[in-house]
DNA sequence: CTGAAAGCGCTTACAG
DNA sequence: CTGAAAGCGCTTACAG
């Protein structure tokens, strides 16, 4: 038996015909170690938790997808759960997993309950949280800065000549990274001396018939509105083709800018929608290759990888 | 020791007053239960495995989505593995994760190794596959047809008139859900018939510039040509948008049809696009159901579930 | 280079 | 209603 575990685990002192047999049988038998009994006995799972808002969300989706990557090829394995959004299930969900005894946890979100926090601390386990850069993160952190982002893109608009700009996101509560956007969109119009108007700020559900329908509110409410920035890509492509409905032009009559990138914003006509592209895959990558390294380590220094994001500038601005 | 696993299971034969003491302190020192020891040695996990083509694909991420809401409040936790849409990663990745022991196999895919196939067999788990409403399927299946879809929505053009009525796919090898959608565009045109034409049948990456490559390439081509069922969205979209830049009109010109929902395709102007709604996220709830009954009971009767789908008429066609 | 002993953290099955 | 014994399938640590 411990000649075996020796040769699967690539133990050394173990002879070569030895090695050859158990190979040899190991695939006859489809032998596949339980690794239940495996990390019982050496106190490490190669289990990965994942938390995400909702899983079937392409933004988040991707960044699992990148983690995956990395994690099978390492021999980890990814256990993900959703928490709706909302930090009570977020706490209810981490709670379950830890019953995995993971070896590292990933949450994509950075507001969190303190017994979340708390819970979390007592495991010393890695812990990387993204969604934004937050500054005080449980353990380390991998993302961009939302708050940097809404503010270049504000600052485009800016340089554009835009000077009556909306703000429409996805709701705010417990959403840190919208909340961020718009603490950037704040600081860019400060800065140009322009004034926050409340009246020209919007959220709502991210879908695009919402989108759709704050395009059509802003421009009846406020008809001196000369751009829209849409903090989230759903909205943007409702607004977008709401002001087509309207026989509003875009960028003539107003300006549209995105957040993220959702595929259709770069085909659209007759403008591509300009968009902050953020690195969804790489953030899963780099989260990944950051737990495995330490695992190996040891080490428990906590991180922080500013990954950026990039402005994509298109016709709809 | 005993008490506190009785109290936390929920087993009877435990005093109200202790099954407090016991819970209080659960609460106090923040005990969650090892899963590793406790399927070590029940001899079954709560863990199901999930293997996808592609984790951060929309399409199968929904699904994903629809199976954690169930596998969550049922106490189960869901491994997530991608296959890369290679039938020998698939075999690699499904035997790596029989090393965790779930209690439940998810494959969204129908076409396996036959290695593959053998290993879950061997394991005596229930396996629920979908994509495609399998004919042979490993032990259960939940899934719509793709023949049945690919041949109502080419009824639906031949019902409208269309006569020249090309295909364009994402890539068909290892891929059986997009041979079956050609099946049935095949059944279509032979019931109607219509002859088939090798010339007017297009496959390639499934990504909107390929879609646009292959609009341009197929008007070109076939001048009389005068509708394009895109048995998939992310082509569809591609190629509508490229026809409106060719300047062609749609359904005018030539009628475009999708596959699946990818949401812009409704929002598009100045035609939404046709095209066939599946039932992604049932697929994942009534999977993980299925699963969680046949744990219950102890049962072993495979299922077959077609949940089928919708053809959703829009101004494209 | 190979193997026997002990034990990871639980639950099953039995005794009281 | 409560608890002691045995053991799930492995690995660690030690002996030869």
């Amino acid at each position: 038996m411990m000649t075996v575990s020796r040769v699967l685990r690539g133990a050394p002192d173990v002879s070569d015909a030895t090695r050859e047999r158990v190979f040899a049988i190991v695939d006859r038998v489809g032998y596949v170690p339980n690794q239940a009994a495996q990390s019982l006995v050496s106190r490490r799972s190669r289990i990965v938790a994942a938390v995400v808002p909702s899983i079937g969300n392409a933004m988040f989706a991707e960044t699992l997808h990148g983690m995956s990557d990395v994690l099978r090829a390492e021999g980890y394995f990814l256990v993900v759960a959703h928490s709706g959004y909302s930090p009570r299930e977020e706490h209810a969900v981490v709670k379950a997993l830890l019953g995995q005894r993971p070896c590292g946890v990933f949450l994509h979100n950075t507001v969190h309950r303190a017994e979340t926090v708390a819970l979390l601390r007592k495991q010393r386990i890695p812990v990387v949280e993204t969604g934004d850069l937050a500054a005080r993160p449980i353990d380390s952190v991998v993302s961009y800065s939302n708050f940097r982002a809404g503010r270049a893109m504000t600052e485009h608009l800016i340089g554009r000549g835009y000077r009556r700009i909306a703000f429409a996101s996805a709701l705010r509560r417990n959403n840190d990274r919208v909340h961020e956007r718009r603490r950037g969109y704040h600081a860019a119009l400060k800065s140009a001396g322009l004034r926050r108007d409340p009246a020209m700020e919007f959220e709502g559900d991210p879908d695009p018939v919402v989108g759709a329908r704050l395009l059509h509110a802003i421009v009846d409410g406020s008809p001196d509105v000369d751009a829209i920035f849409f903090a989230s890509e759903r909205l943007a492509i409702g607004g977008y083709f709401e002001a087509q409905r309207m026989g509003l032009a875009v960028p003539g009559r107003v300006a549209i800018a995105g957040f993220d990138f959702y595929e259709a914003t770069s085909q659209v006509l007759p403008a591509a929608i300009t968009t902050i592209v953020t690195p969804r895959h790489e953030i899963g990558v780099v989260t990944a290759r950051l737990l495995v390294d330490r695992l190996r380590d040891g080490s428990d220094a906590p991180i922080r990888r500013d990954l950026g994001f990039e402005l994509a500038e298109r016709g709809s601005t």
